[in-house]
DNA sequence: ACTTTACAAGAACATATATTCTAGTATACA
DNA sequence: TGTATACTAGAATATATGTTCTTGTAAAGT
């Protein structure tokens, strides 16, 4: 092998979060200045400006998704209040990839140009929790539409109303459990 | 007075909207494509881009609050929860102001560089918002984070769940409704 | 120690997009 | 009917930003 990396990719998807965040898109120009990898190594190691937002997007993804399915599938009587935490908390442990996952649009970091390697993974993902909420469903005879606003969409918009300028305190996890619970009484 | 517009504002905010749906951008070029309106006229129109963004945006608020704001000092006794569907309603109801209000992202269209009238108009609407939310509160003894996480933060994650790509369904008001309840019912 | 190779650097280039400019047009009102 | 005025038009220009290219550097394995 040869040289390694200075600059870890933990620290430029960072940066990319932070700027997504603060003004909702990505200048390579900002990235250099951030981190101090300059942009001939960014086009080295990701390719392209889309293949870079694609990364940290995965990262980010994956990130989530693990805690999530995690509650979700964790066999315990409150699995859905578990999951629909799970965005909250999420905010508050790893802020750097919440920034770029609740803040960030989808259409803009994972775009028609970018690595089919990536889109492919991401869309794997996507695929594996959207398999688990349906088991979810369907073990606890919840319609589907439920389960996405109560375990999805609630949380989101919760965090939502505090990132990025704010921290998500911890009481918003009981309005979020709670609207998780009105979801499935409603149905 | 001279010639009046060929092409109305809301069809340009619509333009506007649209490509911030699909593309969380506007390029100048697009709008001029889908409105048939040059470059040169709508600057003379608006000024700048951050202008006609800036306008836009505005638009949209005013539309949204006007309802909110009515449902929320109707004196019914179920206020709260009509001042909660009051945004799925709005997306059914003015798909093209939904479309820029939900799914565009405040600060890329109202920047600093945007006209000054348009930025105190629009902080204006969201102080009187904000006071009318608060009475509410106070009134009905809730929490205003509650409030802001049963009226605001709930219905907004909903909606964009299904916009921009699908409609916004009926059934949702149900869920926002109870999850707004549940919002009361924790505090 | 040597060689390979992934990484670093930033100037040069290409492209996309905003903005300006000059000229022209249609409408309201006297 | 004349004239002022708001609007229309699009080419020309400026600017911002992505991308490429060449040269150089340091670490890993032999």
């Amino acid at each position: 092998m040869g040289r390694m990396s200075t600059v870890d990719d933990a620290i430029v998807f960072d940066a990319v979060g932070r700027k997504i965040a603060e003004s909702g898109s990505v200048v390579l120009q900002d990235v250099v200045a951030e981190t101090g990898v300059s942009v001939g190594s960014l086009y080295h190691r990701y390719g392209s400006r889309e293949g870079l937002l694609a990364r940290a997007w995965l990262d980010a993804v994956l990130a989530f998704q693990t805690r999530f399915i995690a509650a979700l599938e964790s066999g315990e009587p409150d699995a859905g209040e578990r999951a629909a935490v799970a965005t909250p908390q999420f905010c508050r442990d790893e802020p750097a990839r919440a920034r770029l996952l609740i803040c960030g649009r989808k259409e803009e970091l994972l775009s028609a140009g970018s690595p089919l390697v990536i889109k492919i993974e991401v869309a794997r993902a996507n695929k594996i929790a959207a398999k688990s909420m349906a088991q979810f469903a369907k073990a606890n005879r919840i319609p589907i539409d439920a389960c996405r606003l109560g375990l999805v969409a609630f949380p989101l918009g919760a965090v939502r109303m505090y990132l990025p300028d704010q921290k998500v305190p911890k009481k918003v996890d009981a309005y979020v459990a709670a609207a998780f619970r009105s979801a499935v009484r409603v149905s």
